[in-house]
DNA sequence: AAACCTCATGCTATCGATAGCATTCAGTTT
DNA sequence: AAACTGAATGCTATCGATAGCATGAGGTTT
């Protein structure tokens, strides 16, 4: 019996997979019924009773749809990319939480490049495209990126998320980044300091720019003559240490440093140490972002709280809005920081 | 002319991607010629000649490869799932780098699910799986998970990461937890310790588990007696300072206390000096991991540094060895910790 | 010169799911 | 009862790339 049944029809060669068309066999159905009874969307269509046999099938063989055909045929692939400069940045994680949760609830996946923070990350933005991302998430670009250009005038969906460009023709959510140097600045001169340096970040990123000029207007406002620059290369202890040494080169007289991100401002409190001068007694330290375990170093970090997943979360958010066709998605998000008083930073 | 042309060939709909159809219009050859034109394991069949204007038609229209078409044909997806329970715990960046950069090596492409610490991955990798994703690593898994039995039921191509299962039947690159342990307490013991408590991770999971286990050899190597155990039910500073807190309750009298992660150290130096005692001055405090800042915490952390981006490279080495069928993947790797001696132990 | 081989290229079917149209049948309207 | 309606289901073509086989042009062997 079994053999001469295997005579006209062979072995099933694929012990793999159950598809659609196995169902429709298992269930008495033709596939396509098969397929709108697996489908929310198109359920309805079906009666009752057909969709509790798909289903009971479905559950029999193991079934899973294969999104790879599904993807081919109805051009939606259920990713997003995403372009991180350095996942072991702590910035990152929570932003990168915050996207995948809000995608995941959509039932989208994310696709991760980190594409370290030199390399041009284009060639991952391609091969992200050949797999037919529905949009990106862009956490890299500079602010004049030939990468976010080359993709707007390929009509890829973007946002950008922590970082903005220059003309800010694209949605981005992002901090406000004057507002948190305002914070800084007018915590320090509450405080009694005059006399405020300013360690900068890259001043090709939006963050480092936009930082430096919150800095600036922020002093001008108070009447004040900043005490100093210093432009970091990196958003790293290593590079804030490094421009701190600059700054003290220099001769320029301070009470304080405001910095534009927490691991600048340790490089900076390290410098500062290895020169003998004491953090805050001599000198306040102020840092960008309140990245965990800020309360833990020593001393204590005073920052300026950014609110990452939030920050993810809103990006994911208004891709998907995008993606849906909703209009008026090239809106920018900004988000409100909030002063964080810790240690490193005391009364003159 | 140009009108003429339209009616007997409509406007093309799609402004879109271009398809190998139009590569091989525009090169004059046969989309299958362009096809293996364009891939370098075929292109060796092709004249050099075609090869280069298919190229150069590739190029003119901005053609990418469709890899949905390409997965359903070939059954392979160019992607791999990674579970990590949170991506904000600092162990895991480092070892989602790792694995991002292996594989990106290779052209493959990551899919990310933070399943956060409580929530069961099964549904996050259903739908990896639906994703046709051509193996998971898996950094979730508990000592007996039944999600890595099903997977190994079915024939998912699965590598553990940072934790093992029990009877070490899959694939996995993990810490040498044994000996961390061993380092820990030789160190503690070296600067005349002799009553040591431990605060173990979840048992549940291995490196608690296997943590607890050496903490316990260790100290029979040298003759001693555990000063006193506590669990903490997560790898987090709160979990660390409740389980700090249930310590001090059992009134165990002891002068160190080896912590099976970083994060419970450190709550445990919080709950310690809560209570008055000087780390390290009364209780010495050594962590685990060297999670990244733990050189800048107060007091600076004595740990046991384990290389957690080496970790991921190497879980997603196998994964592709095994991937190609390489025979011997089974295998688990297990990499060497050393201790980072460093302020919070000191000699008694 | 016939038989043979090789390299380059072309042709066709196929992967699995689904959009769009076609069919069926029970129930309703006039 | 004829015509109509609508819900449920079936059929077919299609998305784009590629495996596997077929063809053809040029050269080589005997």
């Amino acid at each position: 019996m079994r053999r001469h049944f295997a005579i006209i029809s062979p072995m099933p060669k694929r012990s793999s997979a159950a598809t659609l068309a196995d169902i429709a066999l298992h269930a008495q159905v033709h596939k396509t019924t098969a397929s709108r009874a697996l489908d929310p969307e198109r359920r309805h269509m079906v009666s009752p009773e057909v969709v509790g046999r798909v289903e009971a099938a479905a559950r029999a063989l193991n079934y899973r749809v294969n999104r790879a055909a599904s993807a081919l045929r109805t051009g939606r692939s259920g990713t997003v990319g995403v372009l991180l400069p350095d996942i072991t940045n702590p910035v990152f994680p929570p932003i990168l939480r915050g996207i995948e949760q809000a995608l995941a609830a959509e039932g989208f996946f994310v696709l991760v490049a980190d594409t370290g923070n030199e390399q041009a990350p284009d060639q991952a933005a391609d091969r992200m495209l050949a797999q037919r991302v529905e949009g990106l998430i862009i956490a890299t670009s500079s602010l004049h990126d030939p990468l976010v250009e080359r993709l707007v005038r390929d009509q890829v969906k973007v946002v950008l998320v922590n970082r903005r460009d220059e003309d800010g023709s694209l949605p981005a959510v992002v901090s406000d980044d004057m507002l948190g140097m305002k914070l800084a600045v007018d915590h320090l001169v509450s405080i009694g300091h005059r006399r405020i340096a300013h360690l900068s970040g890259p001043l090709a990123l939006s963050t480092g720019s936009l930082r430096q000029a919150g800095f600036r207007q922020a002093m001008a406002a108070h009447g004040l003559e900043p005490a100093g620059y210093a432009e970091c290369d990196a958003y790293s202890c290593d590079a804030g240490e490094d421009g701190t040494r600059r700054l003290l080169g220099t001769a320029a007289e301070f009470t304080a440093i405001v910095a534009a991100n927490d691991l600048i401002a340790l490089g900076a409190i390290q410098a500062l140490q290895a020169q003998g001068r004491r953090v805050p007694q001599d000198v306040s330290v102020v840092g960008h972002n309140d990245m965990p375990l800020m309360d833990r170093v020593s001393p204590p970090l005073t920052t300026v709280r950014i609110l990452h997943y939030e920050m993810g979360f809103r990006a994911a958010r208004l891709l998907l809005d995008s993606l849906r066709g909703v209009p008026g998605t090239t809106s920018t998000v900004v988000l409100r920081p909030e002063l964080v008083v810790r240690g490193s930073s005391a009364p003159l």
